[in-house]
DNA sequence: TTATAGATTTAGAACTATTATAAATTTAGA
DNA sequence: TCTAAATTTATAATAGTTCTAAATCTATAA
């Protein structure tokens, strides 16, 4: 694990949100002003492979990186981009047993309108 | 509807496939060899828009086409990108009752190899 | 301690899918 | 038939990410 590595997973650990690659490089230019966004991604793509994080791929939006390992889907608001955990039946088994297959991965994403969304639009 | 159009059309409804962008624009051509891609992507807008067709945003992969209007979910092929329907529980509804707000829209890609990329893998 | 092989970072080009722009063309209606 | 609006074409631009190659770092063995 490099310097660089480690403070992109610490990046992650601290937040509370789920970031994007362009967040992350956001974050840890303060402490490595000089680190370039392919080590950012290269960091993440590894990080990703060993397990100490997880990318959330949304359809139509960049890649987000989750601390959560533990299976679970996410809620993306259609205006402001957060996202938010939520946890919903198991899919994945559901379809492997009623079509017979191995699913390999899993993206779902549903959009929506968060609360504070909401309130901005009614103004 | 222009002839653009139509043509872009009844090249996703002759399709047993789901078709990307790329793949309409390949067929087009053969009736319209000067169609540019642009009215393709444009042709594709406006029939979501009309609902003549329904986008399937997959993470990762470009946006493919299906005649297919009825509510049904994805699987992907990981090698051959192939794209099937298959039919699960309304994760939606399940999710609107359960946080008790209104989902906007819903992309679920699931991914597993198909019988044919299995047999190939295995040679 | 030093040499060296392998891994990683940097810098920047390249790529893919898609949208944007502006001029040319087509279409529909008065 | 004329005109305004819509659409197509041609091309540039964009976003997110990967690729490439040179430079640098790291770990290990002599």
């Amino acid at each position: 694990m490099t310097i660089q590595r480690q403070i992109v997973l610490d990046c992650i650990r601290m937040s509370s949100e789920h970031l994007t690659a362009e967040q992350i490089y956001n974050d840890v230019t303060k402490k490595m002003p000089q680190i370039v966004m392919a080590t950012i991604y290269n960091s993440l793509n590894y990080l990703e492979k060993e397990k100490y994080i997880r990318r959330i791929k949304l359809a139509g939006e960049p890649d987000h990186f989750d601390k959560n390992l533990h299976p679970h889907e996410h809620l993306i608001c259609d205006l402001c981009k957060g996202v938010i955990d939520i946890d919903v039946s198991d899919i994945q088994k559901e379809v492997e047993e009623k079509y017979n297959i191995k699913i390999t991965s899993c993206d779902i994403s549903l959009h929506y309108l968060c609360e504070e969304c909401q309130k901005k639009k009614c103004v």
